[in-house]
DNA sequence: GCAAAAGTGTTTAATATACACCCATGA
DNA sequence: TCATGGGTGTATATTAAACACTTTTGC
């Protein structure tokens, strides 16, 4: 465990993506802030800083995020990858453990840091050009959310505490970029048991108020025994 | 990025879990170092070094890898997760990302590296008290491969060149810890399509002789035309 | 001809997919 | 009564699981 003489150790950093939603459900968004200083100087990044000697790695993202952005509620956070190429950062190495974390959809302010002059919401299917690897790291983050969404809940905390099952449609449409149908969504998810009827329901427009249904953080019942459940409430 | 004055930079390892199979696929195998000094002298541990400055991280455990084994050709090697808890080198702040490695089953002894005063392989089935966290990744470790073994062909190049179904049947036993029945295996290994016959077979005993195949590297045609290659094949 | 592992199909269950109409609401 | 999104079921295809006997070999 000797460390070289004349070695500089290199630097790192905690980086997090903050995912969330647009109102209406109609884009998924990341929060980026833009550089002061060189290198890439006015290019947007992925907010990060430095580890602090007393935290681990995931408080380091958690501070990050409450430091850019209002956020009271995580939804999720998992560590992603770690990028340490060299010459991702010209100054000198510099490696970086990149968590992604999802917020909820409620109207959440980015509030510029110290550091960053300016920070804001970008969709995630129209960026700008990043500094550093800081695109590919978006690429990666979004592949894996993707793969994640097909048999996790993950995505369920990006909507509120209350939901309906077309908003949730939408948000798997809006995310997998694939039209989905509606019959087979709802029961496939439903049979997930993690989702739980509210008995309330949301008027959005000229017809039928649709149900609202919360997440089940609890892990729930097997699926069949769900599906059993949710065809005796419908049946009162 | 400016870096506060006063705390010193976090030390950063990459270790590789460096595993391979026992002779007659009766094993999973882990390759572990003794450590001289404390902390934990005595003690096993997952070896790893310091990253040198021009090298990736990947670089870095493929590195490490040569150091520690006679390895010619690697199977496979995917970063696995970086575990950086305050505290767990009791020395400092050390942040590990973590690298596993699959070699090939072949007579690969470990050779004493510098730091190492002496390295062998366990069973990761019947492990010992081990350094640091070091026990965490190697469960880590585990579930990964398990989890990939199921949609992935990672588990291939733990064999040789060439090898037999029932080999490949009897490693794949030996890693997911369970049964598997003999023509569901072989029709779903088959229908990945990255399997082919050499034509040749070997004699194992005083039954009837094994077909042997080869891991096709290239991605293979779909699924359903590999069977179909297969069935034509077998009608010869 | 016997012991031992290699090699092969079919039946059944579970899961996934495709698909169209009625319901509740406010204007 | 109409426009709008909410809500439901069934038939078919695909995939996964269970299960037993014949083949080839050396002795």
């Amino acid at each position: 465990m000797a460390r070289k003489l004349g070695t500089p150790p290199p630097a790192v950093t905690v980086d997090t993506i903050i995912l969330t939603v647009g109102a209406g459900l109609t884009d998924l968004r990341v929060l980026l802030v833009r550089r002061g200083r060189a290198p890439f100087a006015g290019r947007w990044a992925i907010p990060g800083g430095f580890v602090e000697p007393g935290e681990s790695l995931e408080q380091a993202a958690r501070r990050e995020l409450a430091e850019e952005t209002a956020v009271t509620d995580l939804a999720y956070l998992e560590q992603l990858y770690t990028f340490g190429d060299p010459g991702r950062d010209p100054r000198g190495r510099v490696i970086t453990v990149a968590y992604y974390a999802l917020v909820p959809a409620a109207g959440i302010e980015p509030h510029a840091g110290d550091d960053a002059a300016d920070a804001r919401w970008f969709s995630m299917f129209d960026l700008p050009r990043l500094a550093f690897d800081h695109g590919r790291i978006l690429d990666y983050a979004l592949a894996r959310l993707r793969a994640k969404m097909e048999y996790t809940t993950v995505g369920f905390g990006l909507l509120g505490e209350e939901f309906t099952l077309s908003e949730l449609q939408s948000l798997y449409e809006l995310i997998l970029r694939r039209r989905l149908d509606k019959r087979n969504f709802r029961r496939r998810i439903l049979a997930m048991g993690r989702l739980e009827p509210t008995g309330r329901s949301r008027m959005n427009g000229v017809h039928r108020p649709a149900g609202l249904y919360r997440f089940a953080r609890e892990k729930g019942s097997t699926p069949k025994a769900a599906r059993k459940r949710h065809e005796a409430t419908r049946r009162k």
